[in-house]
DNA sequence: AACTATACGGAGACGCTCTCCGTTTGGCAA
DNA sequence: TTGCCAAACGGAGAGCGTCTCCGTATAGTT
C-alpha cells in the first residue's frame, strides 16, 4: 500500500472510532467521517466499501480484549457463580462500549457472511472457554451460542435504553442463575 | 373525520399491516404504502406524521391480545414454572409476530415520549399481573420492567437472527429458571 | 346550488449510502 | 534528476429514503 493511502486509512479509522463511540452507528454519516478525516467520499469508500466494513475496522482493536477478560474472570479462587457473573458483566460491558455494537454483533452471530463474522467467532470461542472451565457447575447442555445470544440481547437492550450499570447487573444475575445447574 | 378520510385511513393501516408483517419495519418504505393504499404521500403523512406512528397504529389491534395471553398462562392447574414458561413463550411469540417490533417496543420501555408508550404500559402491566400471581414462587425483588427487558431482548435477538422456536424456547427456560426462587 | 372547512396529490427539499471518472501523485527505473 | 504510470485521490451526482408544501378537489352544510 502506498504511503499516502496508509496514512489516510489510519486517519479514517481514528476519526470514525471517535464518532462511532460518541454518537453510535446510525447517527454517524459517511460524509462526516470523510470530512473529519479530510478525504473525499471516493477515498473513504475505496478503503471501506460499506459503512459496516468501516465499523468492523473500528472494532478490530478491542475484540482482542475478549480473551484477556476471560482469563481475568476464570480465577479459581472465586465460586463458579462469581466467575460466571464476572465474565457476563465484563462481556456485556465490552459489547456496550460502542453504541450500536451489541445489536449488530449479536445479529451477526449465526451469519458467516456478515462483516462481523470474525468478531462473532472470537466471542463464541470465549464463551466456550468459560463453559469448559465451569462445566459441572453449569446446567447441562448449555451452549456458547446461547450465552452469546442471552448476553448480547441484554447488552443490546442496555445500549438502546441507556440503562444504568445496576439495572444491567440485576438482569445478568437472573441470567447467571438460570445458567447454573439447578 | 370526513368519510373519505376515514376510508383512506383504514385502507392505509390495512395495507401497512400486510407490508410490515411480510417485510419488517425497515424494509417497507412510506412511498410503497402510499402507492399500495392508492393515496398521495401528503395524505399518508397527514394521517401518520412519522413512519413510527404508522407502525404504532398497525400494532394497535394485537396489543389487546396481551391480557388474554396472561389469562391463558395463569392456569392454577399448572406448576409455577409451567405458568411462567407459558407466559414468557406467548409473550415472546407475540413480540416477534411483526418483524422489528420486539426491538422497537423494548427500546421504548423507559421512554414516556415514545410513540409506543401505550404499548409499553400494556406490557408492563401484564408482567406485573404475572408477578402478582406467581409471587412467592419468584425470586425476591423481581420487577415487571426486568421481565419485559429480558424477554424483549430475547425476542429481538430471535427476530433479528430468525431463530427457530426451539432455540428461543431453550433460552426462555434459562431465563425462567433464573426468575424462579432459588 | 353555493360555500367553506377539510382532505387530497405529488413535486420536490433534504439527507443518506455509495459510484463513476477525470485529475493528481508516490515511488521506481532510466 | 527526470519521466513515467499504476495507484490513489476528490467530489459531483445517482438513487433511494423520509417528510413538507401548497395548489386543487370535494364532503357536508346551509
Amino acid at each position: 500500500m502506498r504511503a499516502d493511502a496508509q496514512r489516510n486509512r489510519d486517519r479514517i479509522v481514528e476519526v470514525a472510532r471517535a464518532f462511532f463511540r460518541a454518537k453510535g452507528f446510525d447517527a454517524v454519516s459517511m460524509d462526516e467521517v470523510a470530512k473529519g478525516a479530510e478525504v473525499g467520499a471516493g477515498t473513504l469508500y475505496r478503503h471501506f466499501p460499506t459503512k459496516e466494513s468501516l465499523y468492523d475496522a473500528v472494532l478490530e482493536a478491542w475484540a482482542e480484549k475478549v480473551n484477556e477478560a476471560v482469563d481475568r474472570a476464570l480465577s479459581p479462587d472465586a465460586s463458579a457463580r462469581e466467575q460466571l457473573l464476572t465474565w457476563l458483566t465484563d462481556y456485556a460491558a465490552m459489547l456496550t462500549e460502542h453504541k450500536g455494537a451489541a445489536a449488530r454483533i449479536t445479529a451477526a452471530l449465526g451469519d458467516p457472511g456478515s462483516p462481523f463474522a470474525a468478531k462473532c467467532t472470537t466471542y463464541l470461542n470465549a464463551n466456550q472457554r468459560v463453559i469448559d472451565a465451569l462445566d459441572s457447575a453449569l446446567r447441562p447442555g448449555v451452549e456458547a451460542m446461547q450465552i452469546s445470544r442471552l448476553v448480547g440481547g441484554m447488552a443490546a437492550v442496555a445500549d438502546n435504553s441507556e440503562l444504568p450499570a445496576d439495572a444491567v447487573a440485576s438482569m445478568l444475575e437472573i441470567v447467571a442463575d438460570g445458567l447454573l445447574a439447578p
